[in-house]
DNA sequence: ACCTGAACACCGTTCAAGT
DNA sequence: ACCTGAACACCGTTCAAGT
């Protein structure tokens, strides 16, 4: 059997939906496959590679179409995107989560801008997007409500806060 | 030989900081310990109950005397306090988040309480507790200043918003 | 170019048997 | 009670050899 590169992506999300981030092994993915364990090492230098890909594919999955909005409600939508394609996967936050710990920026850039464009300078746009990314990765679990409710807290700082890193009091 | 179980957690201590999370095995300890990995499953059910008994020496090691301050004075030391003592190990936080991911109340309780006496209602104590520590488990990397200017943005959000959950516009 | 077969150096966990 | 010795069922990675 030959496979390609994105057939392999492929049969290791469903793979990932089947049996979860934990048993997610290179012999697991290449028994799916029908082919032997060296086999997955022609498409990927290793199984970090092979993750990193499978994490790329689910939020490409998931983009959606640049809407114009104010720069508040475009970070919002775009925490919400992040949201909705992690949780369209078994264990999708843990994969994330893994990934962007080599490769922060590609997450982080979009919201960033987003930031910038609404007043912030670079200190607080950089910070801001960091500390929204990690909320979003971290309250998989959480309710809509709860994740709602984080969300408007963080937004609320940094609408206060625009142009200043200094701690208020 | 002989050990405790308070040998095991320390000796584990010990090889977390030599070789990292990635590399700590039950094998590595026991090599470590001079005995054979069957006996340390005389002390602990699994791996997971021996990195849960890490994670609680490490957090039990960083705890300093309760002082008496202001709600929100004291939801920064207890987050300064988790911070540091995560940091004191090398993958530190990463072995925390992992253990809280199944234990997350030991490490919210205290923060929420201090929320309740700030007056915010037990769902924004509950999700203010949970939002902090997610916070600061995921700033391991991140320098002093970033990390407070961060921490300052959660605690203005929440200054702003004891009492209602509703998001504000 | 892509895959097989087989190896290497590891894992966590279990358990009879020893002391 | 605590540890040994040995096994079981897995890992990720490498690589000569085949097609």
């Amino acid at each position: 059997m030959r496979y390609r590169r994105s057939d392999v992506v492929e049969r290791a999300i469903a793979v990932l939906d089947e049996t979860g981030l934990e048993d997610l092994s290179m012999r697991r993915i290449a028994a799916d496959l029908g082919v032997q364990v060296g086999a997955l090492y022609h498409h990927f230098d290793n199984k970090a590679a092979l993750l990193a890909a499978v994490a790329e594919e689910i939020l490409r999955r998931g983009r959606r179409p640049a809407e114009i909005a104010a720069w508040d409600a475009e970070l919002q939508l775009l925490c919400v995107e992040l949201r909705d394609a992690m949780r369209r996967h078994r264990d999708g936050a843990a994969l994330i989560s893994r990934v962007h710990r080599s490769d922060a920026g590609a997450l982080e850039l979009p919201l960033r801008s987003a930031l910038e464009r609404g007043g912030a300078d670079a200190e607080i746009a950089r910070l801001g997007a960091r500390t929204l990314v990690r909320f979003v990765l971290s309250h998989e679990d959480d309710s809509d409500r709860d994740f709602a409710a984080g969300l408007g807290l963080l937004l609320d700082g940094l609408r206060h806060r625009r142009g200043s890193m200094e701690t208020q009091h």
